[in-house]
DNA sequence: GCGTGAAGTATCGATTTCGATATATAGTTG
DNA sequence: CAACTATATATCGAAATCGATACTTCACGC
């Protein structure tokens, strides 16, 4: 222990995982939102569409699930993806209440053009944190999304 | 037409560490927001009082950087926060351009409370990272964020 | 069938975000 | 020191976000 101004229990922030994540979120978007406004979507708008380029057509709730997002920012993404002809929204056949949002082929191929995207990103993550420890990292972050899942802070 | 998933010469969605730390977030988001709630604040602004407290007061352009969001959000948090009290905005000595902002007494005390659920996140985090990988996780996303900081897409 | 509660989405209103632009001060060059 | 250029912050307007709530359909007990 040596260089602390205050004392905490915690690592100064630039060294702790949840404040990387953060940084490392904020500077990918910085770097790919002037990019995806040609297709006027943004990162998340893209991410969504790269899950239902890899899952095929998909119950809005499950993209609730996986982007982690409140239900009611998914509803209104989907809502613009549609506008914007890049997705398609049918009833689920043994559940009328769900709602199957598909990509539409206009929206595969700009999944696909932001996808590439998402490549240069996952090239400079990939070189600058190793190959060595690439999958170590990528390990770690599944074990804490994880454990994040289903994490309720203690009220004190 | 074809079931074929397409093929990537990416990993799939959940496996990238860049979506990993878009879920880490928004999942650390979902779990603090409603307690930041109690003091008129989120994740973000508890973390700009967070930098405050271990740095000290710092020009407003200096949160900037260190948060990586929009200089327009991150000026406007400041003006929200000194509208909760929990800063203050003052005059650079040397250049009267730059906004020195340093924490009231109150802000202090906000922060040091909402430190407190960020070390509850960071324990869930050593948890499931674990000890082992802790020290290997954290300098690979420090690489990353150097990587990304001046990572600029090729336009093809 | 008829409530009753739960689940899946949509919508609402208030606030927040963000890119663009404005304002204001510094520094630099001729 | 005038005229640019660069830097630091603030503001503006359009759009997005989010928590709360409404709406619709399902599942189940009666």
């Amino acid at each position: 222990m040596s260089e602390t101004t205050t004392d905490f229990a915690l690592p100064p922030l630039m060294e702790r995982v949840s404040f990387l994540t953060h940084r490392l979120n904020a500077l990918m978007a910085r770097a790919c939102n002037p990019y995806f406004q040609v297709w006027n979507v943004d990162l998340v708008m893209s991410r969504m569409m790269v899950v239902m380029l890899e899952s095929g057509p998909l119950p809005a709730g499950e993209i609730v699930r996986i982007m982690a997002l409140p239900q009611s920012t998914i509803s209104h993404q989907i809502k613009r993806l549609e506008a914007l002809g890049y997705v398609e929204r049918g009833q689920g056949k043994r559940d009328s209440r769900v709602r199957i949002v598909s990509l539409t082929e206009e929206g595969r191929a700009v999944a696909l053009e932001s996808n590439k995207l998402s490549e240069q990103v996952a090239n400079v993550l990939m070189d600058s944190i190793g190959e060595q420890d690439i999958e170590t990292v990528r390990l770690a972050l599944k074990r804490a999304d994880t454990a994040l899942r289903d994490f309720k802070p203690a009220c004190d």
